[in-house]
DNA sequence: CGCGAGGGC
């Protein structure tokens, strides 16, 4: 303790901001260059103007120096868009907070947001139109408002209201919220159906649910006639199911929406014609607007509290000891109030950052971060706050990840070192400082001619869309603060938007299920078409498991494995478990590998003690029989243990729970899915592997290696030599042949989730193959 | 001797 911030200067150097140039730029940050049609404004024009708040002047001897007052997400340049104006204070979008609200408070509230005040001009824009692009910014209340409006003034007509959201949390928990606005229960008026959860009635009128959940809806209901109005919310994230939900949007409103059908007679659907609201983050409108033959872009303005935006005057090439340079700064020199610092990921090669932690340092990004704040925070003066640093990323633990939420003792300030969780997915209460790296982890499929491909996952610079984003993250409950770690250039060289995810995955689930609706995604009107080879990719894989045959037409196999929520690859070897009386063990495998989370985390400085503790229940055949192994000993522990010694259990373990609990709640869904198929999901081998093995082998027909007499992995189909990844337990193995669930190219490609099969099943599977040509 | 964004059915 007797180590004072000198300490601080000795090692770091303090990180250089400048100052924001003028404010034209500003307006470039819009990412806007609209030429929109007629300039009209739906209330009165908005007299606010670029809001030029002098920041607080910092303390301290830091170099730091004072920038333009910068609000995130700005309406600038968009005066010649209609606008929708509001004035009030204070509103959430979709993280609530207590619900202790009168029913009179709630109404009280609804009326002080941001759109309430355009409402009339609102309903009435969209009543006339077929579709409207809804610009919403951050707060405005459109999410929860327009539905309700809709439905009040009687827009809806007989139908529901369908609102698609790309998270399932927010699907419920807008549901929640809008309800009680209604003065209902979930599940009466306004209801949500998310997978493994839904609530509503026959008299249910408004149903926020997920995209994927509508986009499979479409299997069983092409026109989605139960719907009058379909809100797409979010819809600047261009997730693949949202844009599959788009396209068919427009094709639906072809057929429900004109008065005569193709052949020139009167067309029964007229009767149900489909309104589409596009709502969108500001960047995309224009996009949107042109698909749906230049429809109506209204802007409804947000409200978010004042964030100051700094850039780095250099650029940082070690962004994880800029951000704890940063963070210092911000710690000695700025009023309380947490920090989020935004990084790629959990892991990632790097410098050894601190000179004395050399030996106990790995080479990761969020875990050295926080031994390196540790360390230096330990020799602040005892006057400084103390300071709590808490990661967070999905792939954590769901405790651990719970004391992100909870309020830090007064006299210590939180740090959460965070992935992109904490752009979207999750809300933080108490930050007023954001620490922005510039940098995320993207995944990209590339497809192969040979069919399947391989996800790579790189570290990349992030748009402006997504550090418009981040900076937001600091004004939610207050004027907050956001320090980039990049060049106010660097920042204007970033690309506007994300890739639609459709350019950047595999499209065989999708394909698949298209071709169930009598769809081909090559003829498909989708916003961006993908690549003609990721399609044919797609189409070999679908062929390989059966699900298409030489003409590209669905086959029955095929039809069966799109009616399991599980990717292609899986929903075989489900079926294929039937025939080798395995389905209960093969749909506990598919289970946890369909879970969101790993079921074995990896936490570095204890990575031995985990895979000794794994050991237990290893099988020499694999990693699928080794997850088989682990859920019935799970099953075994859950049948006599409490729910504290299971979870006592699997820490022991090194098991992730969230995986099993997840894995289980699907297995559930598979089972009844099974049935309806007419597959005897009790069907089993016992302690056999065989039989296991065999269905997995055909699904994964196409992800198998064979070993080279170097001692390297060939792909039996694709020209690449792939290697075992560490955390599999076949990683140091040489067995002749070798299946996987998936290949992923870092610095190698590596294959994850693999298990021995003997060469002699391709050979057997390959006439099979024929015949079914 | 490496690996390690985030979502969805």
């Amino acid at each position: 303790m007797t180590m004072s911030v000198p300490q601080k200067r000795k090692h770091m150097l303090s990180v250089d901001f400048k100052q924001r140039s003028g404010s034209s730029k500003r307006h470039k940050e819009h990412g806007h260059s609209h030429q929109h049609k007629k300039p009209r404004y739906v209330d009165a024009p908005d007299e606010e103007q670029s809001p030029r708040k002098s920041a607080t002047e910092l303390n301290g001897t830091t170099p730091q120096k004072l920038v333009n007052g910068y609000k995130v997400p700005k309406p600038h340049g968009h005066n010649n868009l209609n606008r929708i104006n509001g004035v009030g204070e204070s509103s959430r979008s979709k993280n609530f907070r207590s619900n202790s609200s009168t029913d009179l408070q709630l109404q009280e509230q609804r009326k002080q947001l941001p759109i309430a005040k355009g409402r009339d001009a609102l309903v009435a824009e969209i009543g006339k139109h077929d579709v409207t692009v809804l610009l919403g910014e951050t707060g405005s209340g459109k999410t929860t408002q327009v539905p309700q409006y809709l439905l009040e003034n009687g827009v809806a007509g007989k139908g529901m209201i369908a609102v698609t959201q790309p998270r399932r949390v927010a699907a419920t928990s807008l549901a929640d919220r809008v309800s009680k606005e209604q003065g209902a229960s979930v599940g009466d008026i306004v209801g949500y159906s998310v997978r493994f959860d839904e609530k509503y009635t026959s008299g249910t009128r408004i149903k926020y649910m997920t995209d994927g959940m509508i986009v499979r809806e479409l299997m069983s209901d092409p026109l989605l006639s139960k719907y009058s109005v379909v809100i797409v919310d979010e819809a600047h994230e261009r997730t693949l199911r949202t844009d599959l939900l788009i396209a068919n949007l427009k094709t639906i409103q072809k057929k429900r929406n004109s008065t005569l059908d193709p052949k020139g007679k009167g067309n029964a659907d007229k009767m149900n014609p489909l309104k589409v609201i596009i709502m969108s983050a500001t960047l995309d409108a224009e996009k949107f607007s042109k698909f749906f033959h230049n429809a109506k872009i209204i802007y409804v303005k947000g409200r978010q509290h004042p964030v100051t935006i700094y850039h780095s005057s250099e650029s940082q090439v070690d962004y994880v000891d800029a951000a704890m340079r940063t963070f210092f700064q911000v710690h000695v020199d700025q009023p309380p109030g947490d920090v989020l610092i935004f990084l790629p990921g959990e892991y990632e090669p790097h410098f050894i950052r601190v000179p004395e932690l050399k030996n106990a340092l790995g080479q990761e990004d969020i875990e050295s971060l926080e031994k390196s704040i540790t360390f230096f925070a330990k020799r602040l003066p005892a006057d400084k706050m103390d300071v709590l640093i808490l990661p967070m990323y999905a792939s954590q633990s769901a405790h651990k990840n719970t004391k992100v939420f909870e309020s830090a003792p007064s006299n210590t300030r939180k740090c959460i070192l965070a992935t992109n969780v904490a752009e979207t997915s999750i809300t933080i209460p108490g930050v007023k400082y954001v620490i922005d790296t510039g940098k995320c982890k993207e995944k990209q499929y590339l497809a192969r001619d040979s069919g399947g491909g391989f996800d790579t996952l790189l570290t990349r610079d992030i748009t402006k869309s997504s550090a418009m984003q981040r900076a937001g993250r600091a004004g939610r409950e207050g004027k907050g603060v956001c320090f980039r770690l990049y060049t106010e250039q660097a920042f204007e060289s970033m690309k506007r938007t994300a890739e639609p995810e459709i350019l950047r995955c595999s499209l065989t689930s999708s394909i698949l299920q298209l071709k169930c609706i009598g769809q081909n995604m090559e003829e498909l009107d989708l916003m961006d078409k993908p690549d003609i080879d990721a399609i044919y990719s797609a189409l070999k894989t679908l062929w390989l498991l059966g699900a298409i045959d030489k003409e590209q037409k669905l086959t029955s196999t095929g039809r069966r494995m799109a009616s399991f929520p599980t990717e292609p690859h899986l929903s075989r070897s489900i079926l294929a478990s039937s025939e080798h009386n395995c389905t209960k063990e093969i749909l506990t495998i598919v289970s946890i590998l369909s879970s969101s989370s790993k079921l074995f985390l990896d936490i570095s400085d204890q990575r031995e003690a985990a895979s000794d503790s794994r050991r237990k229940f290893r099988h020499p055949s694999g990693d699928h029989m080794t997850i088989l192994n682990t859920f019935r000993s799970y099953e075994e522990v859950s049948k006599s243990e409490s729910k504290s010694q299971r979870k006592e259990w699997c820490k022991k373990h090194f098991i992730n729970e969230k995986c099993l609990i997840e894995g289980k709640k699907i297995r559930e869904q598979l089972i009844d899915v099974c049935k309806k198929v007419g597959l005897d999901p009790n069907s089993s081998c016992g302690e056999n592997e065989d039989p296991v093995i065999k269905s997995l082998g055909y699904g994964l027909v196409g992800n198998s290696a064979f070993l080279q007499p170097d001692g390297s992995y060939k792909q039996t189909m694709g020209h690449s030599i792939v290697k075992i990844h560490p955390g599999s337990c076949m990683v140091n193995e040489k067995v002749p042949a070798i299946i996987y669930d998936e290949l992923v190219y870092t610095n190698q490609i590596y294959a994850r989730g693999v298990s021995a099969i003997p060469r002699s099943f391709f050979l057997k599977h390959a006439a099979l193959s024929q015949r079914q040509a």
